[in-house]
RNA sequence: GUGCCCGUAGCUCAGCUGGAUAGAGCACAAGCCUUCUAAGCUUGGGGUCGCAGGUUCGAAUCCUGCCGGGCACGCCA
């Protein structure tokens, strides 16, 4: 159900037509021929380049091809118009008939109309948000966690089968700096004065009920307890009530997501999880499923990783070149266990383990990629905040030499939001824990705004979000302009009611609809299904918002038409079917901008009040 | 120094995965309007698509090299 497919298709068969009585036709490779919609519109609704294309196979001149295909292009009535134009596109222009009842389909089609097959229920797994579990989001998440929510929304109704993915990093020393600060708060809360929060301790005042509850639970049992095994406490803890806010967190901007999987289990085998099952169980991580899924018990899925790589000797021990250029300061030759990226695109070959043993991230993240992969999902996404694009070629590698080629990684960049407020730029310092949060944000303009606002805007460019513009009632403020389109439409669906009681749009005869900008809309709204399926298909949630935003102008230029001229409102008083066949339009229009605000989680008010 | 991203109207940005005379909003100028929901409408000026080559029927889009800005750059996460 998307007609420019339909009509190219339909290209494709009278081309195959052609073949028949034009020998040098035979053979032609058509992949190239495509069907689109002209920039200018008097040039009607589709072109098609297939003379261009095939004149060079075919030996023929461009001009030749086009009069034959329009030949049998014009055997169908649906094209009012078919003509030969500029260097050789085909221009077809299609009846109002045509376009009346493609409204009428969309209007059958209800909420279905946009949803699409095109994703032909591939798995695919978007990991986004991924914030480390020590304190609430600030906003500099916001974007990647509205961009992955956006994306999946998308590819869901785009037929692929998505799952919503957040990688809980509870390894490594951001934990161990958790466990810290959440310690002496716990001596705070047990009335000890511990004066400044030293630095390279988390000051937030976040933790201080996470101090307040052990403190109420245990006593001062914990002041006694070895550091080590206090440690671990403070650490299992934190992290599980930092997961909480952070849930919250993103619940305020309807983010869900299906699944939480922690960094943790990576390092651990059936055996050695046995203690600390609890802890995964508190966070919701499903540490049964996870080991049901692995071939060897005895391996830690990080071991396991590393030794699928080392199979395919792509594992070995090296010193790495330093950097040209800029020499780091303490640079000294080290031999490490290092991974192959290079053969895999990447500029330097990565190191799995640290010098004491332990392993990277890296090797984290590619254990974790691993189990994607092996849970079904060979098409991964990955959100990042720009910090992180210089660890995108190594993990697509990764990716590239675990699955033989077979799992596809795109990682998607979000750039910098920078907080507007008057004008000015909101400063924000994580040291000192000046940042904004994202609950901060959202309590203030709304989860709409904060939602729209950022998926106006391309991922990969940087982002201004002011304040004051995402809460105006005005024409510049698009979140306002669309949902307003939506409210007008309902608002004079109510009022018909006064004026045709118990009126049924079922019944309106489209053929009333004769307006130019009536049936533009029609052309614009016929372009849905397409835009939903190469949105999908790019990974790039923003054309929904721009698209939105388009077809909310379109509507409100239909709506001001009315203004100078009553004979165009919506509402013809006395003029019942003229009427009907208008509100059926707009109550397609309703339809589609509510499917778009649904994708974009945004709400599609009835009233602007 | 290397890699990635970006460079489009005075400003903020789109540009449908190579199509025709490159678009929108803001700002600016002129005129109109006071409403089926007020948060307006119409028209107009404004461009070396960073620069230079290349690929081809055709380039803002793809390739190469420069220029400028952002991010990153052996064990952090």
């Amino acid at each position: 159900m998307n007609i420019f497919n339909d009509f190219r298709q339909e290209v494709l068969t009278a081309l195959e037509g052609l073949q028949a009585t034009e020998p040098r036709l035979k053979g032609c490779e058509m992949l190239a021929v495509t069907l689109e919609a002209p920039r200018d519109p008097s040039h009607g609704d589709f072109s098609t380049n297939a003379a261009m294309v095939l004149s060079k196979q075919a030996g023929m001149k461009p001009r030749e091809i086009a009069d034959l295909l329009c030949g049998a292009l014009r055997r169908d009535s649906r094209f009012e118009k078919v003509e030969v134009a500029g260097p050789g596109f085909i221009n077809l222009r299609l009846t109002a008939d045509f376009w009346r009842g493609a409204l009428a389909a969309i209007l059958a089609d209800a909420d279905q109309y946009g949803v699409s097959k095109i994703g032909a229920g591939i798995r695919v797994s978007i990991e986004y948000v991924s914030a480390n579990p020590t304190g609430p989001m600030h906003v500099g998440h916001t974007r990647g966690a509205v961009f992955g929510d956006t994306l999946a929304n998308l590819m869901e109704k785009a037929g692929y089968q998505v799952c919503r993915e957040y990688y809980i990093n509870d390894a490594g020393g951001q934990v161990d700096v958790l466990a810290r600060s959440a310690y002496l708060r716990y001596r705070e809360a047990l009335g000890e004065d511990i004066g400044e929060i030293p630095e390279g301790l988390y000051p937030g005042d976040y933790l201080k009920p996470v101090g307040r509850a052990i403190a109420a639970r245990d006593g001062g049992k914990w002041l006694s307890e070895p550091e080590e095994k206090r440690i671990e406490f403070f650490a299992n803890f934190a992290v599980i009530e930092m997961m909480k806010l952070i849930k919250d967190d993103l619940r305020s901007l309807n983010i869900v997501h299906d699944t939480f999987f922690s960094e943790r289990i990576l390092h651990h085998n059936a055996e050695s999880v046995k203690p600390i099952q609890d802890y995964f169980r508190d966070l919701g991580f499903d540490t049964d499923d996870y080991f049901s899924r692995r071939g060897d018990p005895d391996k830690s899925a990080v071991e396991a990783a590393v030794h699928a790589l080392k199979q395919k000797d792509l594992i070995y021990n090296g010193v790495l070149e330093p950097p040209k250029g800029k020499l780091p300061d303490d640079w000294e030759p080290r031999p490490q266990t290092l991974f192959r990226a290079t053969q895999f695109g990447d500029d330097v070959d990565r190191a799995l383990k640290k010098s004491d043993g332990s392993s990277t991230y890296f090797a984290s993240d590619i254990a974790y990629h691993h189990d994607k992969f092996r849970r079904g999902y060979s098409h991964m996404i990955d959100v990042f905040g720009a910090d992180h694009g210089g660890y995108v070629k190594r993990m697509t590698a990764a990716v590239a030499a675990l699955t033989g080629g077979k799992g596809v990684l795109d990682v998607k960049i979000c750039q910098l939001v920078r907080l507007l407020r008057n004008g000015e730029q909101v400063k924000m310092s994580k040291r000192s824990g000046n940042f904004v949060t994202l609950r901060e944000v959202v309590d203030e303009v709304g989860p709409d705004a904060v939602r729209f606002m950022m998926l106006y805007r391309k991922n990969d460019a940087p982002l201004d979000f002011d304040f004051a513009k995402v809460t105006e009632q005005s024409r510049d403020n698009p979140v306002f302009y669309v949902q307003y389109a939506h409210a007008r439409i309902c608002s004079v669906l109510r009022n018909a009611q006064d004026a045709f009681p118990g009126f049924l749009t079922e019944t309106a005869d489209l053929l009333l609809l004769r307006d130019e900008t009536e049936l533009s809309l029609i052309r614009l709204m016929a372009a849905w299904p397409r835009m939903v399926e190469t949105a999908a298909q790019m990974h790039e949630p923003h054309r929904i918002a721009f698209y939105a935003h388009d077809l909310a102008s379109a509507f409100h230029g239909l709506w001001n038409k009315g203004n100078d001229d009553p004979q165009l409102r919506f509402i013809v008083s006395g003029q019942k079917d003229v009427t009907l066949a208008r509100l059926a339009l707009i109550r397609a229009i309703k339809g589609v901008i509510a499917s778009a605000l649904a994708i974009l989680g945004v709400a599609a008010q009835e009233e602007m009040r």
